[in-house]
DNA sequence: TAATTTTAGTTAACAGTGTTAACAAAAGTA
DNA sequence: TACTTTTGTTAACACTGTTAACTAAAATTA
């Protein structure tokens, strides 16, 4: 019964159909912009179609967020492995997470900016939960190696997340595709600040 | 000539109304479900008669921004003046940021959410330009009485908002509706380590 | 006061948006 | 071949921001 498995298959590729040409529709003309007559006329099919396969436009939205927030773990852990100390892994995460916001400047927009609006959202985007875990996985490690080893390992957590998304947004909103690599300062600056409130405490 | 005083007044009385016939909608169901159609319901008159006193939707955002900017500079202005140690004015000035920013969720949604979308925009917004100009003078005063006068004012303006804006809209996207008195011992955490910084270096 | 101009406000439409009900065509099954 | 299920389409609904064309009222001028 190869037949059931085929249709499988193109129903996954016509998902991905669909993916492809609203991220297009995403890159060209950003978030705002995107819309499901679009999307229709790109893939050159009739507007319902695509609710066969999302049940409205958030849940397309919601695809590239868990995305986003895939892609980001994987570039915190691929520069995670790169050092021991847990000093020196939450800077080059830092890095990694400045680096990914304006590289990947939609994604970041839409993972917090558009995305997770409803409230009991956030604990089911299994992604996040996994982004996040490596961020307070390392913090904890941070301060069991530090003197104090009573710290609060999640308001530390919250604390780092805070700043790295606070450092993003305000460069974000101030100027629109400018990569200006002294702005690079700002983050060395606030995050070193954090990392010696972390480890000299 | 009486009458075209009158006219102005009524010219600016009806502005009035459609600027709070406006609020009024956006507290009960929030920026999204604003709508040029209900706020000429909810006066009276008809559609085309918005655009006699507001260029497009977007201006009337616009407007409510920069309400927003203005009572946030008065927020701060206030809560310096009770203080005369630059380092206290600033741990005072964050509390009340954080305040002004759960006290009036909507107006900090639009101040740093919806609006400035575009690039030049921001310093066209008089009443931001005042309010982060409370904040640069006040982190100015701090370095001049620190050990290190040459200390980057801008860098650590910069920091400062930063740290600010990413705690409250980290804990803005994670729960809506919850006052949690708790989570105020983060902006403590986050905010005596940049004053340390500031203060120390 | 009467005629004219200016202003204020209306209706109706355009061009979009997300979403869905009703129906036709193709594909798979008996 | 006849029947059932899946797939896709057309057309509509209920919205959105915005604007052109028109009418009624007010103010100005002769």
């Amino acid at each position: 019964m190869g037949i059931a498995e085929r249709k499988i298959r193109q129903k996954e590729e016509f998902r991905a159909s669909i993916l492809e040409a609203a991220w297009l529709q995403v890159l060209t003309d950003g978030w705002q912009s995107l819309s499901i007559r679009k999307i229709a006329d790109a893939i050159e099919y009739s507007i319902p179609v695509i609710y066969n396969h999302f049940e409205n436009k958030e849940a397309i939205l919601l695809e590239f967020t868990k995305e986003g927030f895939q892609k980001l773990a994987d570039a915190l852990l691929e520069v995670k492995n790169n050092y021991t100390e847990p000093s020196a892994q939450l800077e080059a995460m830092a890095h990694a997470y400045w680096d990914f916001a304006f590289e990947h400047k939609e994604y970041y927009q839409l993972m917090f900016g558009l995305g997770i609006p409803a409230c009991e959202m956030v604990n089911q985007i299994a992604e996040m939960k996994h982004m996040t875990g490596i961020m307070i996985t390392t913090i904890q490690e941070a301060i069991a190696s530090s003197k104090d080893t009573e710290t609060n390992y999640f308001l530390k957590y919250h604390t780092y997340l805070s700043i790295l998304h606070g450092l993003v947004s305000i460069e974000m909103i101030q100027k629109v595709g400018k990569p200006d690599p002294e702005k690079k300062l700002i983050l060395q600056d606030a995050i070193s600040g954090f990392i010696k409130s972390l480890t000299i405490n």
